[in-house]
DNA sequence: GTCAATGCAAATCGTTTGCATGAAC
DNA sequence: GTTCATGCAAACGATTTGCATTGAC
């Protein structure tokens, strides 16, 4: 398992290579997302940074910006359905992966499929199509939902 | 093929059903997502019924209520990725499918994959998930667009 | 000291809602 | 005639932008 301190080196290197500067605020919101094995939506992120970091009076803007920015260099992703917005997760050492939402209480699960994978990159070729990325959304009902 | 009769009846049908009314915007909106071979968003299908129809004073608002509704009655789909938010077609009887999409033109090629659907079907079955839906979005640059 | 990043508020975008009027039944 | 749908404008939520100030380099 790759740790948060590897990450904010990567953080770092990326800045630098972008003439960018490397900030607080950048690095916390990069740290939230490394440790909460979740996925939050800016609104969140936000309210995470001032709970944990309330000396850090961070705005919103701020958070949508670095946010973007990131998503941008890969150290973050995201998927975005329903009314909930774009939801971003951390990327630690994860192999890519797809998710099964619970339309009802709106649990997230990851799943890795070689198959699925192989084969859409094989649809992809077929269309004369080069694969950038791909999302994949399976929504159902979850076990504990069926039950109620 | 079925032909845009059969789906404006079943518009009629749908509508009496739920104690609604039939209405001229309605199936100008749904004759068009048919009759186009395109996924357009809300203001797309509104700017196309002020050029078709300019004599029908529709407003923005009348679009989103009806392209919503004809959804959650499955007469049209939606996908949504990107900025351009949600995109609807018409549901003729085109079988389920998913979508390529060109991230550097906006080209969408449509395609159906039986065994991805079983996979999906596993996978959801395997973490105790009933399926209710699901999307997949591959994303890539097509063919024209790498030749330039 | 220079230039980029931040916080704030205002602006913007896509979408929804309240309400008076008009159309379907 | 009753009820629902419409158009309009205002409201809304999420996200972005402009700008003066602050902080990284």
């Amino acid at each position: 398992m790759q740790n948060d301190k590897t990450v904010l080196e990567d953080l770092k290197v990326v800045l630098k290579d972008k003439g960018m500067k490397y900030t607080e605020q950048r690095a916390v919101i990069l740290q939230i997302l490394l440790n909460i094995d979740d996925h939050l939506n800016a609104e969140e992120v936000h309210r995470i940074v001032k709970e944990k970091y309330p000396e850090q009076n961070i705005g919103i803007a701020t958070v949508y910006r670095t946010l973007n920015f990131l998503e941008d260099v890969n150290l973050i992703s995201s998927i975005s359905f329903g009314k909930d917005g774009k939801k971003y997760e951390g990327n630690v050492t994860k192999e890519h992966h797809d998710h099964i939402i619970c339309t009802s209480c709106g649990k997230i699960v990851e799943f890795f499929d070689e198959d699925i994978e192989k084969r859409q990159e094989d649809i992809a070729n077929k269309n004369g199509f080069k694969i950038t990325d791909h999302t994949m959304q399976i929504f159902g009902i979850c076990q504990k939902c069926q039950e109620n």
